[in-house]
DNA sequence: ACGCGATGTAAGCACCTGCTTACAAAGACG
DNA sequence: CGTCTTTGTAAGCAGGTGCTTACATCGCGT
């Protein structure tokens, strides 16, 4: 996919890359509101008239962003696994691997009614949906809902509030726990 | 406390007590960064500058309503109670009851590192605290603060979010799955 | 070699934000 | 009545926001 020519030094999709890079790092760490285009731009290298050009809008890069990077984990793991990997990439701090942060992403842009908000929320329907496919039960959706609230709780509390003794704690431990209780509501999980 | 004199129509205490109230419900409806100064003189049918002669600041006043009520359950409802009674009261309709929407407030607000945000994160610490009083397990702190991050990820996704199926589920149904679940880690729930 | 579309840039517009200031009016008190 | 503090108001400031526009420059196709 690389090398198609041997240098460019001006690449229109290349600079839109690292303006998808950049707002993707920063949605994660601050949220959508209280990331600025002129701080995409200055990340991305990039000035930031550019970001309109290629996008139109902060909230179409932004629905971008969730669309191509945001559904990796869910794309990538059977249901009976999705919980526990969800749980386990939450509980990882950033630095130390590569993870899908879309629930950052979502944490941290919750709140408006507006356009970004709502391209957010449909991600964690999808989740809600695979999760749901974990019990027999009649109230089943409702289930997997609860469960999934639970993981959004422990990651807005961890990233987000950064609270002990959560933010700290090992997350084994955390797994162990929380994985015991919600058994008791999604009778699949491993 | 009322009637010192029968009728003022200047009173420094009511445009107070106006500000506080208007600035409650709006920091519980938009959150503390989407609330406008601007707004709260509105709804409290103020001028806005008074905001300011009043409180000092925008920040201020966010912690004067935290301070004034958003303890009110915390302080009225014993422990073993603490947890449903949030919960229902997360569950129920705003216009349905004058409950305590201090958990709203804190959700909406969450996401800054600024005095707001650090405001409300204390409150939090202190439903932890009365929660993990529940368990004489040895990591009782760390179980009360999942089960406080579900309380938050349930009030998250009804309140915030509004998504189904939690949204629109029926109060009790919730609340009969949820606790059964966090008994697994609190054992001293009813 | 050169024209022209693709790419990058500097500046600015219109609006919104928290907050301040200068001033008007109301009421208490002599 | 006259003064003086308390309460309320209108206007505006400085800085930040998303987004636009007018223009410079690069490099590919001919």
């Amino acid at each position: 996919m690389t090398a198609e020519k041997p240098v460019r030094r001006r690449d229109a999709e290349a600079t839109r890359q690292s303006l998808v890079e950049a707002a993707a790092e920063l949605f994660a760490e601050r949220g959508y509101d209280r990331t600025t285009v002129r701080a995409i731009a200055a990340r991305a290298g990039v000035n930031q008239a550019l970001l309109f050009r290629y996008f139109g809008s902060k909230t179409a890069l932004f629905g971008e962003v969730v669309a191509l990077d945001g559904r990796r984990q869910l794309r990538e793991t059977p249901a009976e696994s999705l919980l526990e990997a969800a749980l386990r990439n939450l509980l990882t701090p950033v630095g130390d691997a590569p993870g899908d942060r879309s629930l950052e992403v979502f944490l941290r842009s919750v709140g408006g009614d507006d356009e970004a908000a709502r391209t957010s929320r449909r991600l964690t329907e999808e989740y809600a949906g695979v999760l749901a496919g974990l019990s027999d039960a009649e109230d089943a959706e409702l289930r997997s809902a609860l469960v999934l609230a639970w993981l959004l709780g422990i990651g807005l509390t961890r990233v987000v509030v950064r609270q002990e003794p959560l933010a700290g704690a090992d997350p084994e431990h955390v797994c162990r726990l929380m994985l015991d209780a919600a058994r008791t509501l999604l009778e699949r999980l491993p």
